[in-house]
DNA sequence: TTGTAAGCGTTATCAC
DNA sequence: GTGATAACGCTTACAA
């Protein structure tokens, strides 16, 4: 059958030249901003448009340019998980944080965002991750969402963004944050103004880079500043409150000398710890002090507000799209890049808090009221 | 030029009949888990595919077939504004949980997400909101990211469903919480059990269904049990946790008699609500006691821990896209479906905190207060 | 059981 | 300036 004439569907193009008379390379020519085209064509054309609510089918441009104009953002399907018990706190905040970023930058580019987990099971069948190559242009991988070796078939099949990860493939494209100068930051702080020498680091899960990092980089600190940083087995936890709750009564349970400060892999797990310091009747920071990694924004409303590092997490999935679109548009953007973190004192280290008012946002940097 | 041999670039399915000695036809069958196919050639086919590590073009199939298999999750464009003056807390956590809901259902069903925004200006050339039709299937669309009038437009072209609206359109199946009914269960918990009849309410934006649903519902329940409910200028807020420090720091300034508890529309807010008593020097529940809506992961590990409404934010996001998919099979699902929500009684509203071992991920012993 | 060929809705290359 | 028409990669009758 000759094209056109969709029985009673969505509108195509065909419609449209139809109605405008002319033929679809016009309209098409039309749509896609070529010149040279005769004014009074232009505005027929349009009007059709507008008058049958026409919208091109992505599928037919994609088809037809090679490119979809969609970045797949890749979790690991841990985060996605169902179970109800493990309510993987850790990824809260951060994920969204990260989706917005991505958003924004896709947008920019009149790309969109599709999200993607890494096990992919739907159909038994013969469900793999691969199929969904074929919806993308480009993808963005978090940390740990496929294991190294299976980075580089991929890496080489569509343009690929490493997120948050070790930062040493050269397969593909890594961004991440500086963990170590944050850290960096954070011990300098403890030691030189508080005078804090033992210290704690409460991980979260060993296998992931982040925690690696932001481990070896505070003990490696700290140590040269001449504290030290207790950290085996009770300190262990899974990035979640919860779990950094029962990592604290752990080390209680111990008995033994406490160290004077907690230094939580991130906020979720310092939120926990104060909580489990709280209800063991100890106060923070007077009797052990409490530091995370993140600044989520309930960060400053904790009492005591937490005294943090922050990280553009958000900064971090627009980097990381924008990164994929030159690839795309056939430049050759930074292999490794690394955004900065930033230490933010609040109270929970041992400072006096903030005496603000209690108006308005009050930032770390001296926040305006609106 | 004939189709197949795309010089060096992705296989194509050509490339894997080439290698299989097969038709594509075949191929095509062997990926649509055709019967009827002898088992020597699906094996030969599937070695092909393996092989060249061959993926099917998603535009192609979607062009063929008329189904993307992708469903729009769109949020309004404030939700991803860039400015870093208003963080927008309220969205964090909705949000994500949100997505994942939908995530996991579109998985189950071998669908993806797409994420979208209503308020697209990435070309200034002829960007609109339409344009995004083109790329899904079906859409879910947040709260007030179009105006009603809109909605019939677009529901007209593809499946629609409208989240935490108001829930009266016909025009497209509407799934939304119960807000009443745990307003009502709220409202009976502070009268009955704590005798607490002078009550606020610290509204979010005002222009929200979900705001006005929920505020109106407590004021009705509150006054039938014969107890009042302060609501004037004061207590308006923009659901974040800095809206709510302003609110209630402007209330504290009228210096008048303060309301037995704060109930705020969601949990955010009762946290800025709660640091703003803090920092006035009032306790929570001692001076006031203050109640949320949502039960965010934090607020169990808050001091005290937060009284909430839970809702079940993950199930609104998969029961939206599992009633698309419905859609798309040729179901008719329901037009309005109401999640129950329910109440989450801990220490902030005035009941002993649950004594718990801390060790656990429950909500725990009474956080002795600062 | 397998191959041939006609679409699916756009874009882009030629001619005119 | 504008109109035919050939791709783009896949699915699916229709034949064989």
């Amino acid at each position: 059958m000759s094209a056109g004439q969709t029985a009673e569907g969505v509108p195509t193009i065909y419609h449209v030249a139809q109605r405008a008379g002319v033929s679809i390379a016009t309209v098409s020519r039309v749509l896609n901003g070529h010149d040279q085209i005769r004014p009074a064509t232009e505005e027929r054309v349009l009007e059709a448009v507008r008058e049958l609510g026409f919208v091109p089918n992505a599928s037919a441009q994609g088809l037809s340019k090679g490119l979809k104009r969609i970045i797949g953002l890749v979790f690991a399907n841990s985060w996605w998980e169902d179970d109800p018990t493990s309510v993987e706190e850790n990824s809260l905040l951060f994920a969204d944080e990260l989706i917005r970023g991505a958003q924004l930058a896709a947008d920019r580019h009149a790309y969109s965002v599709l999200l993607l987990s890494s096990g992919v099971t739907h159909r038994a069948h013969h469900a793999a991750f691969s199929e969904v190559f074929g919806k993308v242009d480009a993808l963005v991988l978090l940390d740990r969402v496929v294991r190294q070796e299976r980075v580089g078939p991929i890496a080489k099949r569509v343009p690929v963004v490493l997120l948050a990860g070790s930062g040493r493939s050269r397969l593909a494209t890594t961004i991440r944050v500086d963990n170590a100068g944050g850290m960096q930051a954070l011990a300098e702080h403890l030691v030189l103004v508080h005078n804090m020498k033992r210290t704690a680091f409460l991980g979260g899960l060993a296998d992931s880079p982040d925690n690696e990092a932001r481990f070896s980089a505070f003990r490696a600190a700290v140590t040269e500043l001449g504290g030290s940083c207790e950290s085996d087995e009770p300190w262990s936890a899974d990035w979640t409150s919860s779990g950094a709750v029962a990592a604290v009564g752990r080390r209680l349970a111990l008995r033994r000398r406490l160290p004077e400060v907690i230094v939580c892999a991130n906020d979720q797990m310092a939120i926990g710890a104060m909580h489990a310091l709280a209800m063991a009747g100890l106060s923070v920071p007077g009797d052990v002090a409490v530091v995370g990694f993140d600044d989520i924004p309930v960060a400053r409303y904790l009492s005591p507000p937490l005294t943090t590092v922050r990280q553009p997490i958000r900064q971090l999935g627009a980097a990381a799209v924008e990164s994929l679109v030159m690839r795309l548009q056939g430049h050759e953007p930074a292999r490794d890049v690394v955004l900065p973190t930033e230490l933010v004192v609040r109270g929970s280290c041992g400072c006096p808090a903030t005496p603000g008012l209690g108006l308005g946002a009050e930032a770390p940097a001296g926040g305006k009221g609106r």
